[in-house]
DNA sequence: ATTACATATCGCCAGTTGTCAATTTGATGG
DNA sequence: CCATCAAATTGACAACTGGCGATATGTAAT
């Protein structure tokens, strides 16, 4: 446990787009594609930050079927790491930004990662009767 | 209390360098050129990052004399920055680096900031009897 | 096998950060 | 008022960081 932990650690609490994975990921598991949609980054750019918070031991990966969950790291990791996540849990709550991308969050969980893929890694703007089923492919036929 | 308080604390606790001013202000209050003496970094530097933890909440600085000593902030700051310092206290005790920087410190806490200036902020390398009174500027007298 | 597709990795660019040397600021004491 | 000296500020520069588009990787279904 010495600084240089500490440090990947907090490095990787300390940016604003990492913290706002953490807080998404706090009301539980979710996969790439959800994080991407919900934060509105390109999928590099979610990938990369996953990869850092996974390397500093605040989340773990679980892959099923063609996607790749992430959730917050249970007891395994560093103390640093184990106090940082308890602490955020109280924290930010109330943040514009943090709020909107848990609304957010909730929406993409309803809707599931098949659909959010299909639609090319985006959620509809607001919450129609049943979400719009996807811009749709072969159009639902005008016929 | 948002995302961009967070951060700017977050941030602040998050480099090595103003970690290790941290750990030194834990044993109280030091003046700069103390801080210098110890880190063995250069004056501007070491001014910046008093800055910057000063800007986060982090430390509170008192003018006496001369000098200008900074020391951890109290009740004041923003909960952030409480609960970073809090957490601090129990962490990286047993760190190499931070053990050296407080045996150095205390050293220059017997020193005393006058003596450490004068001999351009450096601190004498070995406890001796009672550490060299500075490089001398016309020698107390050969006479 | 081949294809499709979700995720990871790579290469690049712009903006930020940490460091130092040099200079300015501002308080102390003659 | 002037000289001294601790600390703050400025300017320059290299290193690091976060973002993106393009491509590689690897798994699942055909």
């Amino acid at each position: 446990m010495s600084l240089r932990d500490y440090e990947v650690v907090m490095k990787s609490v300390a940016d604003p787009t990492r913290v706002r994975i953490l807080k998404l990921l706090e009301a539980g598991e979710m996969c790439v594609c959800q994080v991407v949609a919900v934060l509105e980054l390109s999928q590099s750019t979610v990938s990369k930050h996953l990869f850092l918070l996974k390397m500093a031991g605040l989340v773990r990966e679980r892959q099923e079927k063609k996607w790749v969950h992430y959730a917050l790291a249970g007891s395994g990791g560093s103390p640093y790491a184990r106090k940082m996540l308890a602490s955020l849990k109280g924290w930010l709550n109330d943040d514009p930004v943090v709020e909107r991308d848990q609304k957010r969050g909730s929406l993409a969980r309803e809707i599931g990662p098949a659909a959010i893929c299909e639609r090319g890694m985006t959620i509809p703007a607001r919450r129609t009767a049943a979400f719009s089923p996807a811009p749709r492919k072969v159009a639902a036929g005008s016929k």
